[in-house]
DNA sequence: GTCTATACCCGGATAGAC
DNA sequence: GTCTATCCGGGTATAGAC
């Protein structure tokens, strides 16, 4: 039989462990303090070794922000569907945004913190990016589905919001306190609220 | 007369000069791409003059950064008073703050881009930040004079909308367009707006 | 207060052997 | 697919002369 080890990463799954390894060295270093040379040496392979499997160490990032975003986008539907009503979703989303950011840092801030084109660079990126935003699209076409402009003012303004409680938790330097994660997210998804609850000032109409 | 060329770094003015050019370079390159090496060299003075003013390459950092905290506070206050009502003057406010990101994104990249402490480290730094907060708060507290508690729930809330547009709009590669800005600033504004409209799901009080 | 010179550290990336 | 070796660049910071 193979008798396989799990630590055989010299064939075929240094790709794999090139992530895992870049996130928690992100976690332990910041995006700003990852590099590909202390990576390969932790995972023990050589500096060159990675450039087989990226051709950049930039490119390692944007797999990183792939894969961040594709969990961020679950955690989003998780919250989203533990409410009835497209209000409650709403609330749940934008406080589970703010925990996403506080509790996954190292995932957050390489799809934030760093100041990689979610928009044009690279079509999966894209993609993962526009799929987190179109959660949130969704479910404010729910609230108001004959005004298709007011939707999406209402739908940047919740994301905008969540994103702002969100950014400002982790910026301070130190990991956040439960208790101020809560108190964030608890924020969060109070704001959303307001915000559709006055959503006749964003721009006239969607009542 | 002492007939002051305007050159003459080698007396005095190394300080402001240092600060001045951190902000010239830091507007092409971002924080990321700052150096003392790089700044040191357009000023025309050796890698180890900055020293004799700044302690380390951080302490710079934070002294721009407490610049940049003045002028944001003289940017926010300048659209606050171009208001008459409180509402008006908050969305006036968050217009600014998105306006100031924008257009000064190398000031507002060394305040929120890099982690430097702004609630603790440097007393000076922390004046300057709680001045910022400070100004949204006050205008908040004209609104609704009767709950402070209300009072700092939809201030946190202002301010992260107003941050969440920024950062987002920021956070894209590339010098957002004229329109772009435009848009986010009044997207800003109404959000402004329509927090305060539905400030009673904020924490069931204020009203 | 500034310079020259230097010590020391780090990073990204590639060529060529195996 | 990985290694060894190497080239290239960069940065922070200090010592000691002037």
């Amino acid at each position: 039989m193979p008798a396989a080890q799990p630590k055989r990463y010299h064939h075929g799954d240094l790709k794999a462990a090139l992530i895992d390894g870049a996130i928690a060295l992100i976690a332990e270093r910041g995006v700003r303090g990852f590099s590909l040379a202390e990576l390969s040496r932790r995972i023990g392979v050589s500096m060159a070794a990675p450039y087989r499997h990226f051709p950049s160490r930039d490119e390692l990032l944007a797999a990183v922000a792939i894969r961040a975003l594709d969990i961020f986008a679950q955690a989003l539907a998780a919250e989203a569907s533990a409410a009835d009503s497209p209000q409650g979703r709403l609330a749940g989303m934008a406080s589970g945004y703010v925990r996403f950011a506080a509790e996954q840092r190292p995932l957050f801030s390489v799809v934030f913190g760093v100041g990689l084109d979610k928009k044009s660079r690279y079509p999966q990126l894209r993609r993962a990016y526009e799929n987190v935003e179109e959660q949130l699209a969704a479910c404010v076409a729910e609230l108001c589905p004959a005004d298709p402009a007011a939707a999406d003012q209402l739908a940047d303004a919740i994301e905008a919001t969540a994103h702002g409680y969100a950014a400002l938790l982790t910026d301070q330097p130190g990991l956040p306190s439960r208790a101020a994660i809560n108190r964030a997210a608890a924020q969060a998804a109070r704001a959303t609220l307001a915000l559709i609850e006055g959503r006749a000032a964003l721009s006239g109409g969607c009542r």
